[in-house]
DNA sequence: CCAGAAATGCTCATATAGAGCATATCAAAG
DNA sequence: CTTTGATATGCTCTATATGAGCATTTCTGG
């Protein structure tokens, strides 16, 4: 290759930006999507388009009608199977994008839906046996025992275990991706091709596959930068917050240890107001303390978490 | 927007593939570069390449032939004044890729440089005053100052305070890109069209830009995923593997302490033989447990710094 | 006034991380 | 054959972070 810092023989392609927007309501995170078969918003990249963030941006904001603030790059991918109308490959650019207030955009055919919808066994909140192991992980250990040899056996009941957090492991909620994927492998999902025997609804393409990105990077983000406050209205209780992080990360925080971590940081301060639409004790209001981006590298909410409900 | 799933009116555009390959050797971390400009490897996405990963992978093994053990896709831009010879947008997926053995591909003008080259005060390994202090301090002192407000100049300050460990805050290595960032605002750094008074290597077009997105991403990876070994040899001792892990972090590590998160977190495993090439009592040569990335969720070299040397 | 629901304040045990002291074991120089 | 120079290794100590749980306080709604 001629040291031109150009390449050579590029072929033609079409570029497509794909968006996971993410808001939380009524304690549910959800997902922007569109029609009947769930498809997650993408528009194509266009020369007006000042680079792709700015076309993401702009793109976004024309379907939610407000601005999104924070936008984060998820991933680039192009499926040999996918070609446009002039059959061209098609490179597909996906985008997180997180946004405060919920506008329905339903002229669009847009709306939003919990994200468990897709991937209810992501949700661990509520008490009781999780669905990983009432309805995932029998099918899963058929499929473990069917590998033909032992060491693959082994290798994937231990991935498994990992996984869906089976035979003592502990439920790491950060392998959304991986999970999926071990659900595709074993032909557990409608995608695969087979009669989906398991819960969660199926979306358009690989659009589910997306949103499993988006869900892992998101949960693993607010581990160690302060991103949930672009979720959140200018004021709240701790407890509105608590389970605004309760709802991305699908388990039950320890209250306590929850407020320790946040005012340990400085993360926000009292607005002065209290809220008495709680119920019980009115919680005093909070609001981000924006200034702490820029003081210090400064880390999210660390997740306390509470084992047993 | 038609629920279609398929973009409308995708312009046509091209695709490069561009890549960080990673190496260590002498106690160096190196990045292969072409060329007297020195530019980032990059090539075409065409269309006999199954899949940006694939496509990626066998370039990259056309150019160093020898396998890539690691690829890690980095990030994907468009740069609105970049556009091939049929005037199309190009766009530029990067990767980072690890490997273990160095071939000198002399006939492609490919070479292997240290990082440091490029970015020389992100090596922070040698006592004494480090470049950041000594050499970009006094310029990017002057930048804050000439602020107009002095609103703007007390954000720049704390700016530099945190990405360059100035006024009583800590060096953080993973800062790479944002300090880069900053010498490119300040006009310290030839790219932005100015005489460069700092040291340090430019390359061609934003590679040193796409380089420093790869370290950062790299220093920050070690820390929670055991990516370090994919640049060690089949054998090696305690102490190589220390060194390793500092040429990339660019700053010295406690001894014993490394040790033992090596060890607590069964890493490694004796190989049964010693070497006595590192002068001094012999040590004894492990190998990486590869098992380990089956076996759990598990977390890289947590970097246990020195202080002062 | 009492029950129910939160909000808050504190304590305790354990794990992890940062530092530093002390020894052990080799090769090579003298 | 001993000393010197390096490194390898074992251990201890302290500060801090994290997981859990107990005890109070302060409201609203019967």
């Amino acid at each position: 290759m001629p040291d031109s810092g150009r390449p050579t023989e590029s072929a033609a392609i079409a570029a497509e930006l794909i968006a996971v927007i993410v808001a939380v309501t009524d304690g549910q995170p959800r997902v922007l999507t569109i029609g009947e078969a769930f498809r997650l918003p993408s528009g194509p990249f266009v020369s007006g388009h000042r680079s792709l963030q700015a076309g993401m941006r702009s793109w976004v904001e024309e379907q939610t009608h407000h601005p999104v603030g924070y936008v984060e790059q998820l991933y680039t991918f192009a499926d040999r199977d996918r070609t446009d109308a002039a059959t061209r490959r098609i490179v597909s650019i996906s985008y997180l994008g997180l946004t405060r207030e919920i506008r329905a955009a339903g002229n669009l055919g847009a709306s939003w839906q919990s994200w468990y919808r897709f991937f209810p066994w992501e949700d661990r909140r509520s008490p009781g046996p999780p669905i990983a192991e009432e309805r995932l992980a029998p099918p899963l250990r058929a499929w473990a025992d069917a590998a033909t040899t032992e060491a693959e056996r082994r290798d994937r009941r231990q991935r498994l275990a990992i996984n869906f957090g089976l035979d003592g492991e502990r439920w790491n909620e950060d392998l959304v991706l991986q999970r999926y994927e071990t659900l595709w492998e074993a032909e557990l999902v409608p995608e695969a091709g087979v009669a989906g025997s398991i819960p969660g609804q199926r979306m358009l393409h690989d659009h589910r596959r997306i949103l499993a990105t988006g869900i892992a990077r998101l949960r693993a983000k607010i581990k160690y930068r302060p991103v949930v406050f672009e979720l959140m209205p200018p004021a709240f209780t701790l407890l509105q917050l608590q389970r605004t992080v309760e709802a991305l990360a699908g388990r039950l925080l320890h209250k306590q240890n929850f407020r320790r971590l946040i005012d340990q940081q400085d993360l926000v301060e009292e607005t002065g107001e209290v809220t008495t639409e709680t119920g019980g004790r009115p919680a005093k209001l909070f609001r981000f303390r924006g200034e702490v981006l820029a003081e210090r590298a400064v880390a999210g909410s660390k997740l306390p978490v509470v084992r047993a409900v």
